[in-house]
DNA sequence: GATGAATGAGCATTCATTCAT
DNA sequence: AATGAATGAATGCTCATTCAT
């Protein structure tokens, strides 16, 4: 009676529960899709399907969330608040570390989480191929993007100040280049853990950051 | 390690056509599939629009196809073709180029392709997402991949050759640096085209292959 | 035979409110069932509509009728009410008319309320269908018929009695005519309003009260 | 193979069959969904117990009509069909009777019909009914509608041409008189079949079609 | 009295696939 | 080689009703 402590994403669509029993529920079904979705991609996600995974009754499902594409919405909800979250373990705090150092964390970590959390990142790509046809979805991963872009910029913009980073660091370009190179890595790392020397490639993409010789 | 370019097109798989105009039907049909996936993922595939996009009876189209999979690898086959054959027009053939030159024009192919032949990107994506659960087309396109490796493999040790690339380039670990970073541009510029400032971003990817200070 | 004015309203069925409040609510509950029943016929009407219409829980209007045919039993009870109260406008009280004045009354007051209180009709008539397949609403309406025809069969000997009807009318044919053709014409006016000469025809049946040439 | 002869009604809507045997299952199909509807209305008209009772599968149900929507439009064609179809037995053909006799006979098929074809009537009402919200059935029911008014108008230009009918009588009131009459004893019929004495309602419905004493 | 949560049974419709012709 | 007809098994969603609070 007194474990509200849930977060109070995913209100705005679908039917709100009231109470915080409900607000369980409704997260438990969103979990219950996320998994089926990184088992199945969209094309295998039956409501029914979730429904059972989370011990309910298919018309229970519909009573958190009035049709399947809200249940999606959920499902976003629950990525982004994962992506929020989790950082690779043993690393220490990101306060703490110089901007070199937090930059390949920031890469160590997309590594870590391909392999300890498959489930998101699997689920990431499907949404970001659904995002294609779904203007709403679109928004929701462009807020999301545009937060992990922000994070490295004033990563990159700290590093310059420290002088860890070359001081003619292109920020955008290099922020560019490290967000593509994460998602095409991960997709990579997705297909095939075995297709990427990680280590000798996280040395390559630190050069990037590294004065130049000419211009 | 050099079979790379044979067409072995659908002979596998199926019912076989037995002529020419068979041959032609089977490929509209798997062509007529492409640009659904195309625009609405396997998701939004339906063995009945396909038939209909193609012109003919539901029916016929299993006459070709034993079953959907079997449609979906006509799709694979396609793509692969569509690779093998497409490269960004007003750029002098590969052979004429100094390998920087090839490089730089690979780089630029994608970027082309992505805007030129936005469907095959995103059926190419579809089906990477498709490969994680089916080890059939995983095989498929883990072929495709490992072409495309091999050839900048070769372009790269061309380089090195040459003097154009720096001569501690580490082959396999920029191989794959560069093939991430395609992919991940790939889908960058799937979602937004201006999210990615290409030509500097592509001067930052071609430092990789130059000179290094031993850090 | 004279205890048709009576209004047994509602204690008979399901639960019932033993509050003013309570009351209203229920009453409120079955308008809202009426509104929805003119609006989208039996076919159309949910629980969850009328709930939502009168602004309660789907989970209290239960509370007020247990089942759906109470809730359409509760409706009954509305028309019959309706029907037993309502004339047109602007006319002087029965008591002060003639007899063919009261005839003429009567009929120009199913023209007044098909326009005026349309739902009214259309609900009637969904009840009229309804009750070919429902014995308990057959018998309400039954009685609510056997109303109407008593109070037009007492009209009509009022009539031959005072001298404005032919004395050798038949009041059970005449009622039956008059009955029918009232619900004949209602009818047509719900579908098309413009499709009845109301005067002319109105003209035309008060002839029937009329000596006749005997042929 | 021969056996072409049903009528091409309804090929408008939905899926339309092209073969003779699909022709008849469509039909088979319609009058399926004719029988529920008579017996349990609109409310009680489910594909699934339509395509049972046709002895389909439910989705051969949904290769004939698009939607329970078209099936009901099927209906329709099939109401009409029968209404332009039947006539009381026992009855000399329309040309050799005299326009009283022929409106008699009029008048006595409706009361022939609603004894003998119970359902066609009740499925007429509940289309009408229907036709209230639904202006595709609206305009059906009301070329339908049309006919039997020009038909009956005929009848009675005839009559006064003959002299059977009198001089001055007003066809179009007339008509509308006859026609709601008519409706509205066959709802009353329906309901209950004795309520109506159906022979001296004749004899005074005639009357209106004599001459008149004073205007 | 009133409500949020929950459900069993059902509903129209879809879909890949089959088969006789 | 092609097609009209047919189907079993879903599929997302609905609805009247129940129950603990």
């Amino acid at each position: 009676m007194s474990d509200v402590t849930e977060n109070r994403a995913a209100e705005r669509d679908g039917r709100a529960p009231h109470t915080a029993r409900g607000e369980a529920q409704r997260e438990a079904l969103a979990r219950a899709a996320y998994q089926i979705i990184a088992e199945s991609g969209f094309e295998g996600l039956r409501t029914r399907d979730v429904a059972a995974r989370a011990g309910v009754n298919i018309a229970t499902l519909h009573y958190y969330f009035a049709t399947k594409e809200d249940l999606i919405r959920g499902v976003v909800d629950l990525l982004i608040q994962e992506f929020a979250t989790f950082r690779a373990p043993d690393q220490p705090p990101l306060e703490e570390m110089s901007p070199s150092e937090g930059l390949r964390s920031e890469l160590e970590d997309v590594r870590y989480q391909i392999k300890a959390r498959r489930d998101t990142y699997i689920v990431l790509f499907e949404l970001y191929m659904r995002s294609l046809r779904d203007p709403q979805i679109r928004e929701m991963l462009r807020e999301m993007d545009a937060g992990w872009r922000g994070h490295l910029e004033s990563l990159l913009i700290a590093g310059v100040d420290t002088g860890d980073f070359s001081s003619d660091l292109d920020i955008h370009t290099t922020s560019a280049v490290l967000i593509a190179f994460s998602k095409g890595m991960a997709m990579q790392l997705l297909s095939d853990p075995d297709s990427v020397p990680v280590q000798s490639v996280y040395d390559e993409i630190a050069r990037l950051t590294t004065a130049r010789d000419s211009s």
